[in-house]
DNA sequence: GGATATTGTCTCGAAATCGAAATACTTTAC
DNA sequence: GTAAAGTATTTCGATTTCGAGACAATATCC
C-alpha cells in the first residue's frame, strides 16, 4: 500500500507521489522483464552478475532490496535453470560466491539492451535535464532515509 | 528486487535510485506502522477511508497500488477487525461501500500523527525547498509512466 | 429491447516475500 | 588460545501479493 491523499504537508506529499511514480515505473520494469520469462528479482540478480562479476551473496543481496531468506529462494531458481552457479569462496568460508552460466551471460547479454530501452521510455516523461535532477535528489532522500534507518536500528 | 549499478546511462540511474529511495523510505513508513499492529496496506485502507469518507472498493483500491483480489483479502481483515464495514450500493448494485467504523475511526486518529511524524523524519534528509521540487519532479515521471503504461495495455 | 462489452467484486491456487531461528565460520577481546 | 560477539547463508512456516477466471450488474450499440 501507499500514503495519503493530496491536501497533506509536504513530506507526506512527497512520499505519496514517490510511491506512485515507483509503483508506475515497476510496472515497465516489470512487464519489459515477464517477456523474456524472467521475475524482477531474478532479473536484478542476473544484471548484478553481469555488471560486477562474481559476488558472494550478501553482495548480491545488498543489491537487489530484498532480505536474505528471498535471495536464496530467488538463488536456487537460478541455479535450477542453468542460468548461475554457487561456489564456496575460499578466502571467506562463510560465503557463497555466485557467477553467471554461460547460458546466464547469453541470456542477460540479450535482454539487457531491450530493457534497457524499455526503461528509457518509462522516464522519458522527464527531460535529461530534470531526469538529473531527479537522481540527485533521490539519492539524497534515499541516502537520508537509510542513514536514520541504520541509526534507529542496528546503531 | 531492483535495477543496475553505477556506471550506467541516467534513465537506468535514475530508475536504481527512484528504486532504493522507495526502498529506504518505504521501511521507515512499515516500521511505524508495525508498532500499531498493522502492515502498510491495511494501514493505507484505515488512511484513504478516514480522509476521503466512504468508498467503493475500486476506488480504494486505485489508491493503495496493489491488486483487486488483494484489496479484497485487506478488506476482510479489517472487517473481522472490527474497523471497517461493508455495505452495498444503493445506486450501482456491483459496487460495494467501505466506511471505517467508529473503533477503525478512533484507531486512525489516534494513529495518524505519529506516523505522519515519523514519515517527515524520513525525507528530512532534504531540506522544505528540495522536497518541494522533488515533488513536481516526481509527479511527472509518476503520471508520465503511468500514461506510457495505459498506452501500452488498456488503449 | 436484446446482444455484447465493460465494470466491480470476489474466489482460488500459485508465487514471492518475510521473519525467526539454525548452522557454520570468522573476528574481537581478553 | 579461548570465549563471546558478529557475519554469511540457509531452512522453515506464515503472510502477502498476484493473476486468471467466475459472477453479477451496468453500459453501449445496433
Amino acid at each position: 500500500m501507499k500514503p495519503s491523499p493530496s491536501g497533506a504537508s509536504v513530506p507526506l506529499k512527497l512520499w505519496v507521489v514517490l510511491a506512485r511514480a515507483f509503483d508506475a515505473v515497476e510496472h515497465h520494469s516489470r512487464a519489459s522483464i515477464a517477456r523474456f520469462g524472467l521475475g524482477t528479482t531474478e532479473f536484478g540478480v542476473l544484471e548484478v552478475l553481469h555488471h560486477k562479476g562474481e559476488l558472494p551473496v550478501c553482495e548480491v543481496q545488498r543489491r537487489i532490496l530484498v532480505e536474505s531468506s528471498s535471495t536464496t529462494y530467488v538463488v536456487d531458481k537460478l541455479v535450477k535453470r542453468g542460468l548461475v552457479r554457487r561456489r564456496h569462496s575460499k578466502a571467506d568460508r562463510r560465503e557463497v560466491l555466485l557467477a553467471l552460466t554461460p547460458a546466464g551471460r547469453r541470456l542477460i547479454q540479450a535482454i539487457f539492451p531491450t530493457h534497457a530501452a524499455a526503461m528509457r521510455q518509462a522516464v522519458a516523461a522527464l527531460p535529461p535535464r530534470e531526469q538529473a535532477r531527479a537522481v540527485r535528489l533521490l539519492r539524497a532522500l534515499g541516502l537520508g532515509a537509510a542513514r536514520r534507518l541504520e541509526a534507529a536500528e542496528g546503531g
